[in-house]
DNA sequence: TCGAATTTGTGCGTATGTATC
DNA sequence: GGATACATACGCACAAATTCG
């Protein structure tokens, strides 16, 4: 079966694209020029650059016409062994250092674990723990999400019961975790991606259908897991660098 | 301004994906029923549609209807400080470990080295290179494309010039560059995430549009660089877990 | 086995609105 | 303001796959 028209004429275009005879920000021809070229109608045309829209080759400007999209340029987020070296938030110690202002709005309410959490933190269903949800900012621009839970059974009464409360606020979870005593040895990390649901993609300021990259995070002792977090990265704009010592 | 009608169904529909009111495996409205209980027309539901299928969250079977995808249960790839201990590949330690059978195909050619694979390596543009374009497979199923490049100035007239002949054939990097003194302490992984190109989605057996993470390698010796990879994993299948050391 | 009904995939022509130049 | 270009929407038609009596 021969593929569909759009499709075809999509190809073409993905085509000339990825081998640079259509660079970054050069126009695509107009749809009627498209149609008239291809001997389709308008609509078809119409439905080929869509394609090509929605998987993030071309961006449509309404009056203007279509173009190749500039890859902006990515920062890199650091998630290496030694980014907890220093006191503070990762975040902050990663926005200080490319010179650019990291800040962060903040949440957290006493909910109970859910069946996914609960299993990643070896704890009950049910039992109750600390949710915090984070917007992370870089420059007054939203760049990352997360949603992070602590069991209840661990920081209940203490000084660092809340977060972003009280005399440790703002410092990192390994920080956190050591003033009661919890030294954190090891993080583990599974990063996956999809396409960001819609509020997502409002909160990040993010093209809806844009991808996002989704780390699940646990933070553990020696003895036991401590802390997770679900982390929603938009790919437009970061991407992640792992350093890894090998043997 | 309002979100167009096409977009509101489909956020419906998703958002009713997500919350688990439309389970895995469950049969969306037609596109009758649809354009009949939002009042619009037919061609409006078919786009509505069209819009979740793009993003993946359901797959339409011609002549029966439109279905909730099944999450396939994702393999998790580790990519973890301890993965290269044992000798042998990275790659088929993983799959040995999961009770799969992990096999390859490859071919390598000299090249000269590009500007983007140049800076990594540290090396002139246009000097030397062997490039080897891998396609591992899992089961006989493509899982992950890989195409790295090894400085000449470093494996010329060496055992492990070409990687994949030789009595050294088949080993890990680490291992093979061990063969002529090169000690590779630590590698740089830098991850993201964007949709297949065609021929990607064709050699992975993916989805056309399908997202795939990608991961630029660079392995280090102390002195140097002394191999780079590009790495296309279909997010379908593979999740990446990193584990960490803190501190 | 056949055929009718259903459902998706694709395509055409048209209309209206809005943004850009 | 006018020409151009994209965004959305309507209604219709037919092919191909599937389902089911």
């Amino acid at each position: 079966m021969p593929s569909p028209t759009y499709q075809r004429i999509a190809d073409d275009l993905r085509a000339a694209i990825v081998d640079g005879s259509l660079p970054p920000g050069a126009k695509l021809p107009s749809r009627h020029e498209l149609a008239r070229q291809y001997e389709v109608s308008d609509r078809v045309a119409v439905e080929a650059v869509r394609l090509l829209a929605a998987e993030g080759f071309v961006e449509a400007r309404s009056g203007s016409g279509t173009y190749v999209r500039q890859r902006p340029q990515q920062q890199r987020l650091a998630r290496s062994w030694y980014t907890d070296r220093r006191g503070g938030s990762p975040f902050r110690a990663e926005t200080d250092a490319a010179g650019r202002t990291g800040t962060w709005e903040c949440s957290s309410k006493r909910v109970a674990m859910t069946p996914a959490v609960a299993e990643r933190l070896g704890v009950a269903v049910g039992d109750p723990g600390m949710c915090t949800r984070y917007t992370f900012l870089d420059d007054s621009e939203p760049v990352t999400l997360s949603t992070s839970w602590e069991p209840l059974d661990l920081t209940e009464g203490t000084p660092i019961m809340f977060p972003e409360e009280g005399p440790h606020a703002a410092r990192g979870v390994v920080d956190r975790m050591a003033v009661i005593g919890q030294q954190i040895t090891r993080t583990v990390e599974t990063v996956t991606a999809r396409t960001a649901l819609a509020a997502e993609a409002e909160q990040l300021h993010a093209r809806p259908g844009g991808i996002v990259m989704t780390i699940t995070r646990v933070y553990h002792t020696a003895d036991r897991p401590v802390e997770t977090a679900d982390i929603v990265i938009p790919v437009e704009r970061y991407a992640l660098v792992y350093e890894v010592p090998v043997r």
